[in-house]
DNA sequence: CCTGTTCTGGACCGGATGGTCAAACAGACA
DNA sequence: TGTCTGTTTGACCATCCGGTCCAGAACAGG
């Protein structure tokens, strides 16, 4: 509602790090620090169920000193989430309209897979913005992520009409590909309960769902 | 830690309907009220995030007059998710091993997708109590789930030998379904997001799905 | 009508939680 | 050494939140 301009000077701000990548090596240091425990913690128990202190310790910071980086827990929130769409659409842009179809999807999801794998965390923030009607993120996804979405739907109809993959709605094929792989990262106590202790999901879901899309896109 | 007998005959507690449905019809209405209500709150805001005054609210009633009915926030989730896995398991029970294999896997994905669309708060229930690591739920998944899940991994794993239907890791088959459809319950404002106002999602999510087994279990 | 039981909610309690404040501390540099 | 800027924290506050108490209201059944 009302812009806060809470700069001035007194504590060091988020902000972009457009012109001024901000203040000492030690905030630059600490303000990490924070945000990785943060990830941990908001992940983990979503925002309402972290509390700050949780955070602060598993940051080894005091409260008060925590808050002395970043203004409140929600700022806190915003700064993860304003970094996340990012990474999280990476792999997409990649996707080449002028590489060969097939190989480019299977790429794509690939790329993805691996995401959940090495960045469950980040897996599960998102989700868990998701599941809440996404009250933080509702424009970045209906700017950012709509536009991307549709240029490379666009591609993929482009290759589905030149017949150089099988007919597909570009935009269900999308959703397939953040659907399984998502799965794997954001529903890994499941997945775990019903293979037992001796599979690796993530390896087994890499052959699979290369079969999947496979048989799915071919002519 | 302790054991809370707090039955004795004070307040109307959960217990299984086993052999005493429990006492008056406004009770009965009540819990129902609320349990849906509480469903609206958790589904959400996960437990941490939903308050006992917000679910209070949406049931219409005092939060005094909830705790009469429920003996802790507690108990209200757990009830709640108690009922939830049978109904979630439900549609895979209903997979006939004696059915035209194709068929009866086709018909599972789309009692599941119905699911989807039709009890979406469960759907995300379900979900956030995933992220979280399942902490009330882990027994059940490693119970009942694994159980169920083997069996009908089995019965996927015939077929495919058999040559019945196209040779697919049976496990991760499952996943797919659950992935693919719970996907456009959990993660709906997503894809509306993407697909904008003029599209059904489920309707176009039911016809892309059955494309996409059809091709992953054509022999 | 009375009487016992069930149901309802205003007031309250203790602990958690987000956030503040002022005072202390640390390092850089003159 | 003194001072200035940036960093850290113990103590504190106001609000929220789960849960309890108790005094009634509604509703049997006679």
């Amino acid at each position: 509602m009302d812009q806060r301009n809470k700069d001035s000077a007194d504590p060091p701000f988020p902000g972009t790090e457009s012109d001024a990548p901000r203040r000492t090596r030690i905030q630059q240091k600490n303000r990490e620090t924070i945000l990785d425990a943060a990830l941990d913690v908001f992940s983990q128990h979503g925002f309402r169920g972290a509390t700050v202190d949780q955070i602060a310790q598993a940051a080894n910071l005091s409260k008060p000193n925590l808050l002395y980086y970043f203004p409140s827990k929600e700022a806190i929130h915003v700064a993860l989430l304003s970094t996340l769409l990012d990474t999280w659409l990476e792999p997409l842009r990649r996707l080449d309209p002028e590489g060969e179809p097939r190989a480019e999807i299977l790429a794509y999801m690939h790329r993805k897979l691996e995401m959940s794998r090495t960045m469950p965390r980040e897996s599960r923030l998102f989700a868990n913005e998701m599941l809440q009607g996404a009250p933080r993120m509702k424009a970045m996804l209906e700017g950012e992520l709509r536009d991307l979405a549709q240029e490379k739907a666009g591609v993929i109809a482009r290759w589905s009409a030149e017949g150089r993959i099988a007919a597909i709605d570009p935009y269900h094929l999308i959703f397939a590909i953040w659907a399984l792989t998502q799965h794997y990262a954001d529903f890994e106590v499941q997945v775990r309960a019903i293979l037992g202790p001796d599979h690796d999901p993530f390896a087994e879901a890499d052959t699979f769902l290369a079969t999947l899309f496979e048989r799915l896109l071919a002519r």
